[in-house]
DNA sequence: CGTATTTTGATCATTTTTGATCGAAACTGA
DNA sequence: TCAGTTTCGATCAAAAATGATCAAAATACG
């Protein structure tokens, strides 16, 4: 990975949170923890980020206005680090020029940094990460039009007939409450409503769901399992979890936190 | 393959991502390392792209969009301060509740702190005034969906039947280039084809112009002046200019700095 | 057609960048 | 305070990128 590259990386992730870690950088870009320091060093005095101990920090304090007060950032902290593999292991999925779709959402929105450094032509109902892809990327940006909900910080249309419809991806990249063997679940209705309008507008659907998802029970079916093309998770997936995917014709990946793996590939 | 030939391929690679490397466009056009360079370093003198350690880049200098308070960087301190005071004059016009169209531009992006305290229906094809008014404002934000411009700001989509088509306004707001007898003017086509498609979603058309618009020229006219119901302009607009509007039948708003009073209107 | 000039490609020494190691420094928790 | 852990910075060797040089190829020109 080249320089620029890199500093487009750390520019990426310093602004989505209050630090990053060195560690984190690592693995965000695949290179060594020196090379980080040395990065880190060198826009510390392009003045671009501030160096702290233990990584780096936006220069500019109260910038997190947009990022900190909603909902996001409850589950952040929790499976953070898993989150940020398979959004990593999504992302390498991706070519240049590709057009993909990225539904809103915290895991999806782990995408934006290893996208930092991509130039695709990104459709999205996220507020978030429409702004954050605009601002640290090179990627073209499609924005679904309608209401901006705040607390989902999703774009939602009530009409059937807005731009979604004419936007057709290779790959549509969506979180989920939960995976189970009825399907992909969801709790909040709206996010229902938004999700359903753009499955159908990509060749593949790949859910990104850290292991929790497996456990986790929710009332609302989204589709059905087979709908699913590919299921990027982290390596706590329980085996029965991963039969039943694999038994669905789904293709499993794994995502170490550092490296990304596939697992598995089930015949169809 | 001929310089020439090198070089465009060079550029438009050097456009399409945040970095391309002396390999990469070895394999694009098929000549040595050592070539490369050359054109490299003599596109760098022309000031075509930046030449970077393992390739180049886009020579895009401080193409930032800012995070905080400047969307825009050109014409903003040129009149900021009439700007602002129009823009004020501007949102007076409006209540609580009131639905409204927002076009973008630098003019009309000075509303959004006025409109900080409002609870009105907001509906923009600007990425920052949505941005500012998300963040700073408890407004319903409708926006426009589409590509996002980076350069204007602007959501734009070449399709007709988006959610614009759903959303009708008591006022819609816009700047323009100029205003002269001909009509509204504005220079760069790809705003003209995104106001053209707001114009006609709401009952009265409000045009915020300083008063250096009555006498800039543009070549692309946007409407007649019989569209515009009113025109917010500041203490500088020439007596001729005031006589046309009046004449139009189009009622003008003279916003002095700190506070906007009515100046005439013309019967219909 | 033949010569002069320019452009290209290959080789190699030089410089820059990178990653690993290890001692020093800073931080943590008792 | 002190021991243990983490982070940092310096150093060094390996790898990658670069620039210079020169011969071959393409092109221009008389």
């Amino acid at each position: 990975m080249h320089e620029k590259e890199r500093h487009r990386i750390i520019l990426s992730a310093v602004q989505d949170r209050p630090v990053v870690t060195v560690a984190e950088l690592v693995t965000l870009t695949d290179s060594s923890e020196a090379t980080i320091r040395r990065d880190i060093a060198s826009l510390h005095v392009q003045k671009k980020l501030r160096r702290v101990r233990g990584g780096a920090e936006s220069i500019t304090p109260p910038q997190f206005v947009g990022l900190a007060g909603r909902p996001f950032s409850v589950n952040e902290a929790l499976h953070g680090l898993q989150k940020r593999a398979i959004a990593r292991a999504a992302v390498e999925l991706c070519d240049d020029g590709d057009p993909i779709i990225i539904n809103g959402g915290t895991t999806t929105f782990q995408m934006v940094h290893p996208l930092a450094s991509k130039r695709m032509q990104i459709f999205t109902n996220s507020f978030p990460i429409a702004e954050h892809l605009l601002k640290h990327s090179k990627n073209t940006i499609i924005l679904s039009g309608g209401v901006i909900y705040r607390e989902q910080n999703i774009i939602l249309s009530p009409f059937d007939n807005d731009v979604t419809r004419n936007f057709y991806a290779k790959r549509m990249f969506m979180g989920a409450q939960g995976l189970g063997p009825l399907g992909l679940m969801e709790a909040d209705p709206l996010l229902i409503q938004a999700e359903q309008k753009l499955i159908g507008q990509a060749d593949e659907l790949v859910v990104l769901a850290d292991s929790s998802k497996f456990s986790s029970r929710s009332s609302l079916i989204l589709c059905p399992l087979e709908r699913v093309a590919t299921v990027v998770t982290d390596e706590g997936i329980p085996d029965h979890a991963a039969q039943m995917l694999e038994h669905a014709g789904i293709r499993v990946i794994v995502a170490a936190a550092g490296a990304a793996q596939e697992a598995a590939t089930a015949s169809g």
